[in-house]
DNA sequence: CTGAAAGCGCTTACAG
DNA sequence: CTGAAAGCGCTTACAG
């Protein structure tokens, strides 16, 4: 392969000017740099990103920490992150972090020591502090679902609270008598926003109680498995909010296995907007993150933090979406 | 940061040195190599990936070029590569290709910028050629799902042709007596060979017609609209074999529509054994290819023709297992 | 507007 | 067993 030696040897000017023609910095006479374009051309030259990266400290990689690509929540956010940063000249790393907080810090020990650009991490295990320290490496982060008290990086987020209220709202409209909820992993505030709502829209009603509400994995077979110990508990639930999608998927499920009827005998309301969601049987009343889209603003504001001097660490809280689908449509009790 | 410089004076040696302990690479002494590591201990020294990239030109980061992260048989494919390869010490950059050629080639140049040390390919739009190319270009290569006369590159695939005669000679059994088949795109040889197993395994029989085949693309909504359209040509369809789990949970959710039953209207079985496919209603029939385990494979084939001095391209042949689940599962006909 | 030179932080023959 | 030196292929002040 040829190096930028080579191209200015050819143009016959030195290595420089070559440079500043290729990074358009700096001034360039127009004459001089058609002759290097030219050369460029000529010997095929394509600019060595490793000597780049070494002698600019920039090589244009960014790294998304995420629990795990397999949830396809998270695949749908990463094709965002990727579509996006390549659409910005940025290649992106993938880290699966099992939301171990361990394998978070192995992951950022090793990113930093390759000269990554930024990292996007939607994995919730990493606490203030070492965000803190992150901030004083000089890494540009964005951190996704986060509560945006965190000054130090940006924060993309979806207001899971009001999203909640809404699902519980639009069950109690559907004419539910009963309703439970399946949470997530209080760890993440996502989960514990959700739960929240949930809580906050019922207790005032006279059939509330705590034991209405279930923990669950944040995966199919958590969904799955709460319903029915939900159900046993309470066998005369007639709605129930999940906490996402997956596991929602999983309560249809394990509903199905026991007997009843979705929407007719449980109504079942999601979380997440998943593309899976509208394909289930019957299909899935949910509110819909942007999750497409989240994933492409992590990587537009990662880049801009990047490429500004100053880094301007900002605060995102997107809207959800209620989708009102089949799970849910009952007709009005009479 | 430290440097390999700071190291050095500490322990009072040379840089040659300290890069030697580092690497556990040549002779040092014994007490010499205490110093060293007691040097970096204090220093709490990181050697620079980037620095060692350009002087040795590896960079311990590998590529995953795949259609599209977002289907599920890609992300537990991509979980499995990325696993292996973290647990090698590598790390790995992911890129969708959606089975654009020109995508890939734009990549694949980025890439080779970069300094990766090798590639993993599970797309399928790459030519012949251009793998032969990338031979020429040194660098390592591993392709899944490819024909194995291949020679310039490492492949892994599944036996589709076993595994959809298995498929079908199971509805068979199951008694369906009109068997359709809905396939994947013809550019992907798994969507041949897995339509060229339905047609032998089927033409014999009287009921047979060319007609009861229709094209699908790899995707949810690929299969909903494939199953009307074959059910329009035969209603009196009571088998189909999908192409693979994706679309065969589109052709559930059609079949839904329709008012047809699974499975005792119509079975129907996938391929694959995507995880979702043990949650659909009912659970869906599949040839399970080991997905997870391809992808660890795949990284680790990749890793030692990197390390290894000569590169040995070989070629594995997984055997996919059949599962039977509920949307095959009939009583036999009177 | 352009070039010479230092430097990014390592690795790798080559001497000794 | 160890060190001096060249080199990997760029970028970036600094002069001019």
């Amino acid at each position: 392969m040829a190096t930028i030696r080579d191209v200015a040897k050819l143009a016959g000017v030195s290595v420089a000017t070559v440079s500043r023609v290729l990074n358009k910095t700096g001034y360039v006479n127009v004459e001089t740099g058609r002759k290097v374009e030219k050369a460029i051309q000529q010997l095929q030259y394509e600019p060595n990103s490793v000597a780049r990266g070494l002698a600019g400290k920039r090589t244009s990689t960014i790294a998304f920490i995420l629990p795990d690509i397999t949830n396809p929540f998270f695949s749908e956010m990463a094709r965002g992150v990727e579509d996006k940063a390549r659409e910005l000249g940025y290649t992106v790393i993938l880290c699966n972090s099992d939301d171990q907080g361990q394998k978070e810090k192995t992951y950022i020990e090793v990113l930093k020591k390759k000269y990554i650009d930024g990292i996007i991490i939607a994995s919730q295990t990493l606490s203030s502090e070492d965000i803190q320290k992150m901030q004083q490496d000089q890494i540009p982060l964005v951190v996704m679902d986060r509560a945006p008290e965190n000054q130090h990086c940006s924060v993309i987020r979806c207001n899971n609270y009001m999203g909640a209220k809404e699902a519980v709202a639009h069950l109690v409209e559907q004419g539910c008598c009963k309703i439970g909820h399946i949470y997530g992993p209080q760890e993440l505030i996502t989960a514990r926003e959700r739960m929240l709502a949930y809580e906050e829209s019922v207790q005032g009603f006279s059939w509330y109680s705590p034991s209405l509400m279930e923990p669950g994995y944040f995966q199919l077979n958590g969904g799955q498995e709460a319903v029915k110990e939900l159900l046993r508990r309470h066998p005369d639930i007639d709605g129930i909010f999940v906490g996402n999608d997956l596991m929602a998927i999983g309560v249809l499920k394990g509903l199905n296995q026991l007997g009843r009827r979705v929407p007719e005998d449980v109504a079942v309301c999601g979380f997440d907007g998943i593309a899976l969601a509208s394909m289930t049987i019957p299909e899935l009343t949910t509110v819909a993150q942007p999750i497409y889209e989240m994933g492409e603003l992590a990587a537009l504001t990662l880049t801009q933090q990047i490429e500004s001097t100053k880094p301007l660490p900002s605060v995102f809280e997107l809207e959800p979406i209620f989708i009102e689908r089949s799970s849910t449509r009952r007709e009005p009790l009479a």
